[in-house]
DNA sequence: CGTAATCTTGACCAACGTCAATGTTCGTGG
DNA sequence: CCACGAACATTGACGTTGGTCAAGATTACG
């Protein structure tokens, strides 16, 4: 079990850096890293629960099951990106959790976070920024389901990956690693798994996105950033572990 | 200028009750009362502004404009809601702010909200479940774009809001107000104006909701919720004032 | 009483979903 | 190293949902 103080995510730039004592506390909390291989459902929607996880390696989605059988994906995970916060300190779990590559997750235990807040209130302020910036993601994201087109919908997806995963130090200048299959993208925007392969390929042929291998190519992210109408905000330093 | 001791939204069962030092302490920060007109932009996206808004009495939308002139509406706000905490703490609004009646709101100098927080932890931790119940609630409105047909959507925006109202206690057995035009509910389930006549029909015709003058009609509310798959979730108080 | 805004409906068209057949990749066991 | 099967990708044909255009009815308001 690797103790906080090593962990390697908490000396990103992306992640604010933490005082010493606030890292001992958040160490003492600590239960479980646990190392999953792909597929596996982490949380299930309905459980109980009040862990909390921090994807520490691979990716992973947040998503609903309907009662139809459908399935709709929430966000994607990408390390250092924490969930179950809500279930901690709302109760039961309201989504599913699964890991699309082999991963790793650091459990916390959840029922200590309001102590944890009233002792260190930075924390709690951070914390709630840094759920702030997710909420402006997620508008963004209704935004596209609501009032776009298929090709754009999928650029918009597309880039905001890219983005993120960029921020982490994990992409190239046009190429990021993308564990998704199409079934996973269909589900994320809100198509078919067949209309986004015609979206995929309008896409291909304007030279503007294509997914190889399993890698995520973008030859001017600027370009397709114009035709998605994504727009580069300025994004908060996030808090790692939690 | 309403002082928050005596301002009467707190005093609802929704919200959770303050220590008077608290109470001071947001009334110092007290900077405006204002009252508007339908109809009026409160907050315009892209503006600098660091205040944070209540609504005090009446009803708004958040929502954000497109290059291509077309509009989501992120959210409906009900008395007690709060807006303008991203902006307060990450910068510039990313969304705009119009009201859809007469209303008055309570902005507050949002500058101080991580002072505040500093101070009164408990106040920072009831704002993140806050924030964290309003999570939930996104989540699903983006499975109800991404996955639901034109009439469950609709049936599912309508018994959410008839929810909402009837917690605050504006609501009878099987009626609440309903400010919303056409195009307003058409703009927040991603449909067009025509459609949503269609699957309001539907609804009608069904007898599982109407809309007739400024009201909305739920006959059953049980069998509306079955039909939209909406799902009663036990919901945090909330932090009025903030 | 008149004007503007909104509601309502019908006719038609485009976007997206479904079904089904074929190709491709990748892991497994011989 | 090869043969096989399973899961996934890809494409075409066709059906359905939802969008667009346009006209008339109703309501709100000065």
């Amino acid at each position: 079990m690797i103790p906080c103080e090593a962990c390697g995510l908490r000396r990103k730039r992306l992640f604010r850096p933490m005082a010493p004592q606030e890292l001992g506390r958040i160490a003492s909390m600590k239960r479980d890293h646990l190392v999953v291989p792909a597929g596996t459902d982490v949380i299930r929607q309905g459980e109980r629960g009040r862990a909390v996880f921090t994807l520490y390696a691979g990716w992973a989605i947040r998503y609903l099951r309907l009662p139809n059988g459908s399935r709709q994906i929430l966000d994607v995970l990408l390390p250092g990106d924490t969930v179950g916060l809500g279930s901690a300190l709302l109760g039961g779990h309201s989504h599913s959790v699964q890991t699309l590559t082999p991963a790793a997750f650091c459990a916390l235990d959840g029922s200590q976070v309001a102590a944890l807040i009233a002792e260190y209130p930075a924390l709690g302020l951070d914390m709630l920024r840094t759920r702030l910036d997710e909420k402006h993601r997620a508008d963004m994201r209704l935004t596209m389901l609501g009032r776009m087109g298929a090709a754009e919908r999928i650029g918009y997806f597309l880039i905001e990956i890219y983005e993120r995963v960029r921020r982490r130090g994990l992409a190239t200048e046009s190429t990021c690693p993308f564990p998704l299959r199409r079934t996973d993208v269909a589900d994320a925007v809100g198509l078919s798994r067949v209309h986004v392969m015609r979206a995929l390929q309008e896409l291909r042929l304007e030279t503007l996105a294509h997914l190889h291998g399993g890698d995520l190519i973008i030859p001017d992210v600027a370009r397709l950033a114009g035709y998605a109408g994504y727009a580069t905000a300025a994004r908060v330093k996030r808090r790692a572990l939690l």
